[in-house]
RNA sequence: AGGGGCGUCGCCAAGUGGUAAGGCAGCGGGUUUUGAUCCCGCCAUUCGUAGGUUCGAGUCCUUCCGCCCCUGCCA
């Protein structure tokens, strides 16, 4: 075969998702010398794992392309939004490794550009002030099969709706009393184009305005109108605003707007066994399912953060799903597959025994300490050395020592050997019970000249696995979480997601016992205790007398799977 | 007088008229002082359905079926 048939010069080049495509065609058009993106939550919740998909590729288009990306705070609810979740929000979108173009950006900068282009639209006969109230406008508004019907404030003059309008800005009505609405078509099929309302009466003060104003632009009236203000290109939401667009682009084209937006639409994230609904994680949060947003268990962008998810995984992760126009569920096992990756390249390893089992070196001096070097990571030297006290009494893992067992079982039994990791081969002589015949204690002996080297009677260990100095070693608790639903699709259906919650999800772990070295630890780094997962120190309730441990993810196991696990 | 979207392997997803990429999961094997990592192999004769156009259709046309979104003074 000739290089030209095998191909095998070629690079595999990752294919364009619809967005990338778009934006190469109007770059390569000239329809944009620089395009312009915008990730704009509206400040009402915290950020979550779905917000992180829009972030990604907001940002990601701005980098890829060599354009812009402003954060702007979609702020024109003031009666459910407020400054603790712009400020968590902006934390969240630093920590996933992105940074805004400018200064942060809020639609109440534009109200005055708003409530100029709300006149103008009056002025157009476009708008009229409306004294329905909510219960008329909604039989006015007919159904999804039947057209609605002109409002009878539809006709009011140009001066009567300028002077009403002003009314309504100078608090001379009550909430609700009336509203100003664009004037389009109540027949429409669309019913977002059937005179939507523009301006409502909101008598509450503003995070970032105070009490300037009383009227506030609906989320339709701002939003296109803003993305012109900034310069943004693309202008990209998910799908369930797409019945917006024609309206989006009425206002645009109806207005002397700066520049011409364009709004594309992508599906959003959804996981199973978890919920992405701001008002569901607000549920757990106010009914105290879970520790408040950060909680690790939470698919938050804070909560995934004090888990020990890593941006770097995120990214990844948001990378392998991909950015279609077609609404699907991805497996949560990707997310953790992403950061298992992450975690197992960088997080250097260390030793911590969760469930302790003594056993005493029957062979080994009680007043020794000998000094183990072992390496940080088996594959990465760069992660250097670290060095462990061996001494006569070890701690094990409970679930690592058996009476007996059947060949599968790789771990110590009575009269069998296993290697502790770093360290030595041991091979076990009797189990010690207490009264009620628990395990309390293993007596074993070391199996001298096997530092580094197998027995040299050539009966090797069955497996090898993590201990620490049963007299020197730093007190901890762990906590190990489980996914939060049992429920594979705890939102579907009739059913109600709090039943579905796992009321195993999470387990505090005391009197675990960790090597010396992990005194260190700070917020922030990960760990791989062996053979047990990825760790990090919990940034709530850890403290320097009382370290406290969350296992980010186990190892990936297959034990079990297939064969007899006793 | 409803409108707007979407249907390619268990899950995600390429494919843009020339003969079904890749990832996750799963399965089998190798390496291993972590039952991890890593490595190798297997995993869609078929693209919701039924017709049609074409030398050729996952890609074009038509039919039907299924799922999602829209009747907030939320975003």
């Amino acid at each position: 075969m000739s290089a030209a048939d095998t191909g095998s010069t070629e690079v595999k080049t990752k294919p364009l998702h619809f967005i990338q495509q778009i934006i190469r065609k109007d770059l390569e058009q000239g329809l944009h010398k620089k395009i312009v993106t915008r990730f704009p939550p509206e400040p009402n919740g915290y950020l979550h794992i779905g917000h992180a998909k829009s972030i990604c590729l907001n940002f990601g288009m701005a980098d890829e392309f060599g354009g812009a990306c402003n954060l702007r705070f979609d702020d024109t609810n003031p009666e459910k939004e407020n400054e603790e979740f712009v400020n968590a929000i902006k934390q969240d979108v630093e920590w996933l490794g992105f940074k805004w173009d400018g200064a942060v950006r809020y639609t109440s900068d534009y109200f005055d550009q708003l409530h100029a282009w709300a006149i103008d639209l009056i002025n157009k006969g476009l708008a009229f002030v409306c004294d329905l109230n909510a219960e008329q406008m909604r039989e006015y508004r007919g159904t999804l099969v039947e057209p609605g019907k002109n409002s009878p404030f539809r006709e009011r003059s140009v001066e009567e709706n300028l002077a009403l309008f002003e009314k309504m800005r100078a608090g001379e009505f009550e909430e609700g009393a009336c509203s100003l609405r664009a004037k389009i078509d109540m027949s429409s099929p669309n019913i977002n184009l059937r005179d939507p309302i523009i301006y409502r009466i909101k008598k509450a003060h503003h995070h970032q305005t105070g009490d300037k104003w009383c009227i506030y632009p609906s989320y339709d009236f701002a939003h296109g109108q803003s993305d012109a203000i900034e310069g943004i290109t693309h202008s990209i939401c998910t799908l369930e605003f797409e019945d917006h667009k024609p309206l989006y682009d009425w206002f645009i084209q109806n207005l002397p707007v700066p520049a011409i937006p364009r709004q594309y639409e992508f599906a959003r994230l959804n996981i199973n066994y978890s919920v992405t609904s701001k008002r569901k994680l607000k549920q757990l949060v106010d009914e105290h399912h879970v520790d408040g947003w950060n909680d690790p268990r939470m698919p938050t962008i804070s909560g995934m953060r004090r888990r020990g998810f890593t941006p770097a995984a995120l990214r990844e992760f948001c990378e392998r799903i991909g950015v279609t126009r077609s609404d699907g569920i991805v497996d949560v096992g990707v997310l953790e597959f992403c950061v298992r990756d992450d975690l197992d390249k960088n997080a250097p390893r260390a030793m911590c025994v969760l469930k302790p089992l003594k056993v005493t070196l029957t062979n080994c001096p009680a007043d020794q300490v000998e000094t183990l070097t072992v390496h940080n990571h088996p594959n990465r030297a760069d992660l250097g050395d670290r060095t462990l006290p061996f001494t006569q009494t070890v701690f094990i893992e409970q679930e690592d020592f058996r009476e007996e067992a059947n060949k599968k079982y790789k771990r110590l039994v009575t009269g069998k050997r296993v290697r502790l990791r770093g360290a030595y081969v041991i091979e076990a002589d009797e189990a010690i019970k207490d009264a009620a015949g628990n395990i309390i204690e293993v007596r074993a002996r070391i199996i001298e000249g096997t530092l580094g080297k197998d027995p040299a009677d050539g009966v090797k260990p069955k497996g090898v696995i993590h201990w620490v100095s049963a007299t020197q070693n730093l007190d901890c608790e762990v906590r190990l979480y489980n996914r939060l639903f049992i429920d594979e699709a705890p939102d579907a259906g009739g059913k109600n997601f709090l039943d579905c919650i796992n009321p195993d999800s999470l387990e505090v772990l005391q009197g675990c016992k960790a090597e010396l070295s992990l005194a260190t630890a700070s917020v922030g780094n990960s760990y791989q205790f062996e053979r047990q997962g990825y760790f990090c120190l919990d940034s709530k309730y850890s403290t320097t007398e009382k370290p406290v441990f969350n296992r980010t993810i186990s190892l990936k196991d297959s034990f079990g799977k297939t064969e007899d696990q006793e």
